[in-house]
DNA sequence: TTTATTTACGAAACCGGTTTCGTACAGGAC
DNA sequence: GTCCTGTACGAAACCGGTTTCGTAAATAAA
């Protein structure tokens, strides 16, 4: 590590303008206590020797970092890719830094990043929580210091703030009686957790979705993937194998989804004549598979947005708290011929 | 916003404990000026008030931050995707803080960023720069500073720092070579831009596989894709037509696979028996696309980590700087079924 | 002309750590 | 007993901004 250049300080400043430091930085914020003259010498001399004022200093005073901390399960997904996109459009437009921190679905990882959180490292937080979370004291803790955070997509119902999340429950509810319509009379449920809100309520959406068409829920029907891919990806075979064709398949996530491609091409079943799928995915390719993946997209790029508007506002207005509410923004089901 | 709770800060330690700040300061530092006895009470009293130092007094006074400012085109991208990962996987593990950016191809907008990395925010920098990036004063600025880069995929040939890169001229001349092996005949070559490094060479290992086989080069082969969507797949589509069946596609970049699965579809052409497609991709669905995509696919993750891990060593390493130096790792083809 | 304001600026405290330097005291060497 | 050394700690400077408060001079009000 070699020492760094010395970067021009405000006191610099102060002495070539044989200003005061206050002085300076007063013009710099554009204060009405400086004169327009003083004010403009102060950015010419700004200007000219490139200062940029030390941000740890500003904000060491100031205990704002105009830094949000975004936490994801992973950036894998395309769904998270895509709120990164959306969240960086309003961090960009308002002048904030974006941290990311992966909890590559650990509860403990998440919660150590929840807990330098403390530190005031950041100003405010958004999350989408890990697979293995199930208990919040970690973000209780973090709100009790008045640090807001939103949740978007994997949020936790019993923490009292905004969530941003799609319609699970109806989106579920839509994709099964769209297989069930397709005539798919069996409808497997690939479900990624058990516990996580989302995936609770896509699975909700799902047995609706049966009761109404007298379809009775069978928990044989709901297969459940853990962290380790081998082991669930010989658990579909079986369960594939085990079926009579003609068997529908929704994919509460967008990463199962592919796995009963290759399942499919290794037992020789035919999407959608023998297996009718429909997942929930943002993948762009989706359109280009073989066949063409019938999804139910969400707005992840919307959902970034609102989540970080949000955070936001509750930062910069001041009689503005960050209400326990949902708000929700709607999926789409873009049907291809992975369901006939 | 809400005005933030109070943390408890080193002073308070001090009161509670009857001793003076340095002392707190160096106990938790481990310092070996400290009684043992002495840090169990101070470890005891941090535990239990929960004390998290405050970052930015820290990173005031040592001047640096252990954190690390990634500047990408663009998050979409799932060769991106997987290079956060490799960048998190050594940040986590050496524990730093990433602060990521996105410059959406823009040259402007990279520069503002860079810029801002002269107010000591960041200690170093990973890079992969836009499509527009032409030139590099913006860079030379902050390395002149002593701010370490690196750069990785994207980089400037002229700037004096460590690249990590992949073999994109080896790379597109096995590319082509399969093509042309393939008995396409012809074959196209979609390029992302004229100026980018990995551009330039990857046309130039398809002009030398061309050269190899005495095909000779034509720039009328060379489709050039623009910041336009629409144009560039009417521009696309248009070409097609005007080509003769049996005509190789090497898509220089991953985003430009998907539109020529697409116009391909438009036009009922099949892949591969009237085009043959390979593209640089790190799409995991590349397998079940309609056909299968033959890729040349780049070792993201591992440049991400290589790219973080040469910089985290600048950044603890007393006696080592960044050289001049690139670091290949080499890309795979991965054949399928669009190339016959 | 006197008093009240306003304008424009400076001194100094402050944010919360880290680091330098000084020192009291204990123990060992002579 | 004197000198030396090492141990364990504290006072204070420091990092580079921001903010409070005070004040001299200029202007307005009475």
């Amino acid at each position: 590590m070699k020492e760094k250049v010395t970067n021009v300080t405000i006191k610099m400043l102060a002495n070539q303008l044989g200003l005061s430091i206050s002085t300076v930085s007063k013009a710099i914020s554009d204060s009405h206590e400086i004169s327009a003259a003083t004010k403009q010498r102060v950015n010419d001399l700004v200007e000219k020797l490139n200062y940029k004022p030390n941000p740890y200093a500003s904000s060491l005073r100031t205990r704002n970092s105009k830094t949000i901390g975004v936490v994801l399960p992973e950036v894998a997904d395309s769904f998270f890719a895509q709120a990164i996109n959306g969240i960086e459009s309003v961090a960009e437009e308002k002048g904030y830094h974006v941290l990311i921190y992966l909890s590559h679905e650990s509860f403990e990882r998440e919660e150590q990043i929840i807990k330098d959180f403390e530190s005031g490292r950041v100003d405010g937080v958004l999350i989408s929580v890990a697979k293995e979370t199930e208990q919040h004291k970690h973000i209780d803790t973090l709100l009790e210091k008045k640090i807001p955070l939103v949740f978007f997509d994997r949020v936790i119902d019993e923490v009292a703030t905004t969530k941003i999340i799609t319609d699970d429950y109806e989106a579920a509810y839509t994709a099964t009686e769209h297989l069930i319509k397709q005539g798919y009379k069996q409808v497997l449920f690939l479900s990624f957790s058990q516990t996580l809100s989302i995936s609770c309520k896509r699975l909700e959406g799902y047995k609706k979705s049966l009761y109404d068409n007298t379809i009775k829920f069978s928990s044989g029907n709901v297969l459940r993937f853990s962290n380790d891919a081998k082991k669930d990806y010989s658990n579909l075979l079986r369960k594939l194998t085990s079926l009579k064709k003609g068997i529908g398949v929704l994919a509460s996530v967008e990463k199962l989804a592919l796995p009963l491609y290759q399942a499919c091409e290794e037992l020789q079943l035919r999407i959608p004549q023998d297996v009718g799928l429909i997942s929930f995915s943002n993948l762009d390719s989706a359109a280009f598979l073989h066949p063409p993946l019938t999804t139910i997209t969400q707005p992840a790029f919307e959902m970034g947005k609102a989540a970080a508007a949000f955070l936001v506002k509750a930062l910069e207005r001041k009689n503005f708290e960050l209400a326990d509410e949902e708000i929700v923004i709607p999926s789409v089901m873009i049907v291809r011929k992975s369901t006939l």
